[in-house]
DNA sequence: CTGTTAGCGCGTTCAC
DNA sequence: GTGAACGCGCTAACAG
């Protein structure tokens, strides 16, 4: 069979390691057969429910029940057990666990930037409401690449999950109702289902992008820059719609300034672009489709000689992340429930995952909220006043 | 043996949809042989190599090589398996395949806090070292909770993941040596193993802590604030000693000012206290120890009446977190090099995974950099320069 | 209450 | 190149 025992590894193993250049081709020929025997070495260390079981002196299946239903077991045993638990220093496998029964016990939760402090409140919420049902939250970051979301997915089917929490990236979601189909729910965040064929949970983009501009109307400002994307996003597209819808209402302009991502960066560039224009071509008012862009370009608003904010340009943000009220000048912004839009999503998760409860998939929609500050507030003479209000 | 088959389910299941409330009892009585019988019918659907074999007309080794090996496969039987596994839409069950392999494809990471934007960089360094070797990388939150830190620790040992990567919470790592000693490497991040028993990669945090002074002192501060806490955090330690010695080299005064935690609401606390006391006792000069509560007390010091930043207070920040150079006044602060930190963390975790190289643990750290901003820059003349700085 | 045992789905031999 | 058979560690069902 095995050609090698133990001391030919180990010797082996010294001889590389003394002579490692020399060897080289050598490893290479014998590899399989030592990473083989290494691992076999390993699993002997391993401790698994059968030497707990030998060194108690009871069977598997007791030692089985000590973990799993300890209420079936005699105080006596139980503790026995577990001295031999503790002194063996054993670990359940939970690979194990999970193959026998069909299921992990966590959730995976794709987000879009794991930068982005929206998601993380929203993965602070769902990790709240998973612990009441037994369950982990395990976060994962596509960074708006179609790609690495794709291979998120796949690692969480292959993982089993019990379910998945996704921030979508695509519109086309036929790949993942391909995994709902073959028995992973998913639930989708931040972005309502249209044809409701998923639960979801999301804010009303149309109607924050709608309190924006009307906003930034009701202050005095008539050709509004809407800044975002890309487009394909749909929760930017929909902040895009209640922004034109308010325009129209409004009777004001509106501009559309695509930008490559949701980033500081982007919002520094586009505003650099602005600044470039002849004065009388400068928006005087613009809605960022998030928090950090609204801050980039705030950053390079700030610095400009000729700009003074609210005064000449109005910003409102949306997300109202904790920075907003923070930054160089306090940002408006759109606040959305982030802890709840989390907590939430797991309570929809749970009800497609229990069999027995004659579910309907649900679109909760949450309204969001316009936080106004010093961005588009004409005149601030007591700042303190802002401040307070932040604070309760 | 079960006395219960498919028919008799479903017609139960339907029952219960009707009529939910009054059977309610009834299925506490009924539902283990329901559940098991469920169970089955969901595994019944779940489709397995075998499947995949049989459709192709192949065994299930050869199912096995097309995924694993494919060069051990004929052209054409590799074509037919995957047509089967695409109209199947078979999916690998990773738990079965960790089971054979004892190990997991994937790296736990256990960070502090999740809102910190150091962290999140942390873990994208992680997650793009990690992918050059085929892994992924899952975060977890202990949020600065023993009991979560804890618990995180168990789950990802139970997984078997490859290695972790923890910011630690406790000082007393004995724990975490059992669980080295086990089998899982852990590597910890932003804190120095001091007995050289881990590997680790940090920042030298002493040195950051008096660089911060120093500056402090540099620009003609003499009755300092170090702001920070809880001290059993290792790091904080760090920063209040390094600070300590340049408040002696410099021969200043230095109060320690002791937080609950590092956010933006303990700093705000802060500072209240510190301008409820009359204005001769006040400090000159707070050095945090992060930017988080930086920006607290900031944005307490800015609406108060009576002082001005940086000349009645000046303020230094830790981590240089992207909202540092955004804050209503710029925000002095260390920078830590959060990408190389994570990047280099699994490097090292690797070293320890490899059986092959003869490795020793290593001790890496990274010096912090002063990064001066409009909160001690006496006068700001140009505020555009300070932009350009911070952009290029 | 306790012991025995049959797989969960996959990867891996080893004969063919 | 291929296929049959074994076992990874654990759980749950059933027999004592």
């Amino acid at each position: 069979m095995n050609r090698f025992n133990l001391c030919d590894v180990i010797y082996f193993v010294e001889l590389v390691q003394k002579f490692k250049s020399e060897v080289c081709n050598q490893i290479v020929t014998i590899a399989p057969a030592v990473a083989s025997k290494l691992t076999q070495i390993g699993r002997e260390m391993a401790v698994s429910v059968r030497d707990v079981a030998r060194r108690a002196g009871v069977s598997v299946g007791t030692v089985s029940n000590v973990l799993n239903s300890p209420d079936k077991v005699s105080q006596k045993t139980a503790v026995v057990v577990q001295k031999a638990i503790d002194s063996l220093g054993f670990v359940r496998n939970d690979a194990a666990r999970q193959l026998r029964a069909g299921k992990s016990r966590s959730i995976g939760l794709v987000v879009l930037d794991i930068r982005n402090p929206f998601f993380a409140e929203v993965s602070r919420g769902a990790e709240e409401a998973a612990k009441d049902y037994g369950l982990s939250v395990l976060f994962a970051n596509s960074d708006e690449d179609f790609d690495r979301e794709n291979s998120l997915l796949v690692l969480f089917e292959e993982q089993r999950v019990a379910g998945i929490l996704l921030s979508p990236l695509a519109s086309d979601l036929s790949e993942i109702s391909r995994i709902r189909d073959r028995g992973t729910p998913v639930v989708l965040v931040d972005r309502k289902s249209r044809n409701k064929t998923f639960s979801s949970v999301s804010v009303d983009d149309v109607a924050g992008g709608f309190l924006a501009v009307e906003h930034l109307s009701q202050v005095g400002k008539k050709k509004i820059v809407f800044a975002g994307g890309p487009l394909e996003i749909e929760q930017i597209a929909d902040r895009l719609k209640g922004a034109k819808k308010a325009a129209e209402a409004m009777g004001i302009k509106l501009e559309l300034a695509v930008t490559k991502n949701l980033t500081v960066l982007e919002g520094r560039a586009l505003a650099a672009e602005i600044l470039s224009r002849p004065k009388k071509l400068r928006p005087d008012g613009i809605f960022a489709a998030n928090d950090l862009l609204a801050i980039g370009i705030m950053q390079a608003l700030v610095v400009a000689p000729d700009v003074s904010i609210p005064n000449d340009i109005a910003l409102v943000g949306y997300d109202d992340i904790s920075f907003a009220g923070t930054a160089l000048i306090s940002l408006t912004s759109i606040r959305q429930p982030s802890l709840l839009i989390g907590a939430q999503a797991v309570e929809l998760l749970m009800q497609e995952t229990d069999p027995m409860s004659n579910f309907r998939r649900r679109q909760v929609v949450f309204q969001p909220e316009l936080v106004v500050r010093d961005s588009t507030r004409p005149q601030s003479p007591d700042r303190a006043k802002t401040f307070t209000q932040r604070s309760k």
